[in-house]
DNA sequence: TATGAATGAGGGTTCATTCAT
DNA sequence: TATGAATGAACCCTCATTCAT
C-alpha cells in the first residue's frame, strides 16, 4: 500500500517535475526569442539587458536566474539561432535527381537566399564583429552552418566526381570555393550595406553565372 | 593709406589664418591617428573617448572641438583609414609585364596578403558591425577599397580581353568574382576567427588555385 | 465511541503534532547550522540567503517560512553560536584545586585561547559590526558569553578574597579588569589582523606575565 | 621681451594650477567628508556611492573621477580619519611635569574618552568588521593611532623606570597592558553597545583604579 | 582653442523577498 | 510545508558629453 502511495507520489512528482521543467523551458525560449530579437537588430553590445528583458516580457532578476550573465545568454541565443536559421543553407544541397548543372544552379540560388536572410546576414555581422571576444562564436556558427553545408556539398561534389561528372581533386576546397564564388557581388555587397539589386531574377542570373562559372573549372563535358 | 594697412592686415590675417588652419589640421590628424589605435584596435562600440583622447595625446574637451561627437569622429577615422590603408589592394593591381598567369597568381596573392592584414581585417569587421548604424560607413569603404580595386581589375581584365587573351562579357562582375574567389578558405575562415594556415605558403597554394580556376573559366589558350 | 475516536485522533493529532514540530525543529537547526557557516565566514552583510540556503541544504522559500527575513535568521544563529560556542570560555573559570597562582596562569591561557579561536573571533567581528544595527545582538553576546565568564570569575575571585589570597574591593570590576588584561596584545593585536606570534609557548608567557602582574595588584602574599 | 612675456605665461599658469590643484583638493575634501559621513555611519558595506555622494553634494561620477572606486576612496577616508581623529590618543602622553600617579590618571582619563569618542569607536568598528577583506586598514589604523600613542607611552615609561620611579623590564609590553587596562569596563562595554555609565566621574574612578592598580604592579614607593 | 572636472543616464549584476505550485 | 522561479530595487561602475576656466 505504501509503494502504491509512493508510486503515485513519484508519479505526481514526475508529472510536476516534467511540468516545471516545461514550464522553465518554455521561460528560457521566451527570453531568448527577446535577446534574439535585440541582439539581431543591435548586436551583442548594443543590446542591454534591460532592453532584452522588456523585449522578452519578464523582469532582468529573470534573466539572470535563467542565464549566468550577458555573456552567456547570448552564446545560447547564437547556439540557438545557428541550429534554427542556418537549416536552409543545410538542406539546400540534398535535392537531388536533376542534371547536374540544374542542380548546382539551384544550390548557388539557395546559397545566396539563405545568405541574404535577414537571420544569417544579422549573424554573419555579429560573429564577425564579436569573433575576438567569444572564442567559440565563430565555432558554434561554422559548425551549424558552414560547415555542415560543406560537409554536404563535398560529399555531392565527390560522388559527382566519382560519375565522372566533374574532375575535382579536393572536394573540400572546391566546395569552399564554391559557396564564395555563390557571394560574388549580391551576398558581399549586401553585408556591406551596398545598394544592389537582390531580386529573385538577379539572383537567379547570378546562380547560373555561378553554376556556369563552375563548370567550366571542373565540368567534363563542356566540350 | 588705409589700403596699405588693410592689406597688411589682412596680409597678417591671412598668414594667421593659415597658420592656425595648418595647427587645427595638424590636431586634426593627431586625434584621428588616436583614435585609428582604439578604433582598430576595439571597434565603435567598444571605443571610448577617454581612451581616444589619452592615446592621441589631448584633453577630452578638445576632441569635442574638433569632432561633433564620437560618431563623426568614427566616421573621420574610417575615411582617413580607407583612403590610406587600402592602398596596397589598389596598388597591387597596377604592375603589368609579366605573362597573364604569373599576373592573375600575383594578384591573388596581394589580394590575400591585404585582406589579412590587421588594418584591412580590423576594417572589415567595423564596417559589418556597424553599418547598419553608420550607413555611409560602406559607402566609404567601397569607395576607397574595393570599388578602385575594382575598376583596376576590370579595366585589366577588359585590356586582356581586347588583346584576346581571355573571353570575358561582363568585367566588372568577372572581377568581383575573382576578389570572391581569392576570399576562399584562409581569408574567409579568418574572419570568423577559425583556425586557418595562413603561411606564405598556403597563401601561395590558394593563388595557384585560384588563377588557376580563373583561366579555366575565362581563359583561350588552355585547350 | 466518540470519546475514543476523540482521544485516538487527539493522540494522533498530538503524536503529528509533535512529531512535525521535532521535524521543524529540525530544519530549523539544519538551517541554523548553515547559517552559522556563511555568516562566520562572510558577516550579515557579506552573506546571502541563497548562499544560506545552498549551505543549509534548503530552499530558499524554507528560509523564510522558518524566520521572517535575514535579519531574524541572523539573531537566531547569534544567540545559538553565542549559547554554544563561548561554553570554553565559561568553562576555563571552573576547575580548581590548584594553587592560586597556576589557577590564574591556566585562566589565562584559557581566555586567551578562546578568544582566539575562530569562532568567537568571528562573533566578535560580527557584534562590533552590527552591534548598531542589531541592538540586542550585544545582549545576547554578553548574556552567553562574557557575563557567564565574568560571573564565574567574580565569584572566585570573591571566594579567594575570603580565604585571605587576595584582597579585592570590587570583584566583578576586577573580574573584567582581568579579562582585558588577558587581551594584551596578542587578542588585540589579531582582532586587527596585524601580525603577531601567537603561538603555545607566546600565549602561556603572556599568561604568566598577566597573572603575575595581577597578582602584585591583588595578592597579599607577594612580600 | 618674448622672455618676459614667458614668464608671465608661465606665472599665469603656474596661478592656474595651483588654483585648480586647490580647487580639486577642496572637491576631494568635500568628497572625503561626505563619505566619512557614511562610511562611520553604516561601515564599509553599508555605505552606497550614492549616499555618499549625494551626502557629499556631488554626482556618482564625480567620486570616480577623484577616486578609484569604493574600496579606494573608503582606503583614503580611512587614512584621513586615523590622521585626524587618534591626535588626541597621542598627544595625551606628552604633557609632562606632574607627579607620577598623577600623570597616569591623566592619561588614562585621555585615552577612554578618545576611545568613546563617536570617531574612534566607529573607526574601531569599521575595522574590526573589514579587516580580512582591508588588511591594510588595521596597518593604518595601528600606525596612525594605537602605534604612535604605545611609543609615546613606552618612552615615558623608560625614562621613569629610569628615574626609578618604576621598575619595568618590557616598556613595549607594559604599555599594551596599560592600554588595556584602560578598556576595562567602560571601553569594552560601550564597543558592544552594552548600557554603562560613562559619564565623567565614571571615567575619573576608573581612571583611578587603573593608574593605582598600574602602580601596584610596577611602582617602587608604594610601601 | 584647450582643458579636464562634473555630470547623470545607463551599463551589467546581485539579492532579499514573494508566491504559485 | 517545501520549492525555486520571478521580481525589482539597489548595487558599483562607465562613459559620452558639457562647460567653466
Amino acid at each position: 500500500m505504501s509503494s502504491i502511495e509512493d508510486d503515485r507520489l513519484s508519479g505526481t512528482a514526475r508529472d510536476e517535475d516534467s511540468a516545471s521543467a516545461c514550464a522553465i523551458r518554455a521561460k528560457r525560449n521566451q527570453i531568448l526569442a527577446g535577446a534574439g530579437t535585440v541582439f539581431l537588430a543591435s548586436g551583442y553590445e548594443g543590446a542591454s539587458m534591460s532592453q532584452i528583458a522588456r523585449e522578452a516580457g519578464v523582469s532582468k532578476g529573470t534573466l539572470y536566474n535563467h542565464f549566468d550573465g550577458k555573456a552567456s545568454l547570448f552564446s545560447a541565443f547564437f547556439e540557438e539561432q545557428s541550429r534554427t536559421k542556418l537549416d536552409m543553407l543545410f538542406a539546400a544541397v540534398n535535392d537531388d535527381g536533376l542534371d547536374f548543372r540544374t542542380g548546382l544552379i539551384q544550390l548557388a540560388t539557395a546559397v545566396v537566399k539563405v545568405l541574404l536572410s535577414p537571420a544569417s546576414m544579422s549573424l554573419y555581422r555579429i560573429i564577425v564583429a564579436e569573433a575576438s571576444q567569444f572564442p567559440n562564436l565563430a565555432d558554434t556558427f561554422w559548425r551549424y552552418g558552414f560547415a555542415r553545408t560543406l560537409d554536404s556539398l563535398s560529399t555531392w561534389l565527390a560522388r559527382k566526381a566519382a560519375e565522372g561528372v566533374v574532375v575535382i581533386d579536393d572536394p573540400a576546397l572546391t566546395a569552399e570555393q564554391f559557396m564564395m564564388m555563390c557571394q560574388t557581388r549580391i551576398v558581399q555587397r549586401r553585408r556591406l550595406m551596398l545598394p544592389v539589386e537582390d531580386d529573385a531574377a538577379s539572383i537567379q542570373k547570378l546562380a547560373v553565372f555561378t553554376a556556369d562559372s563552375f563548370l567550366k573549372i571542373y565540368g567534363t563535358e563542356h566540350q
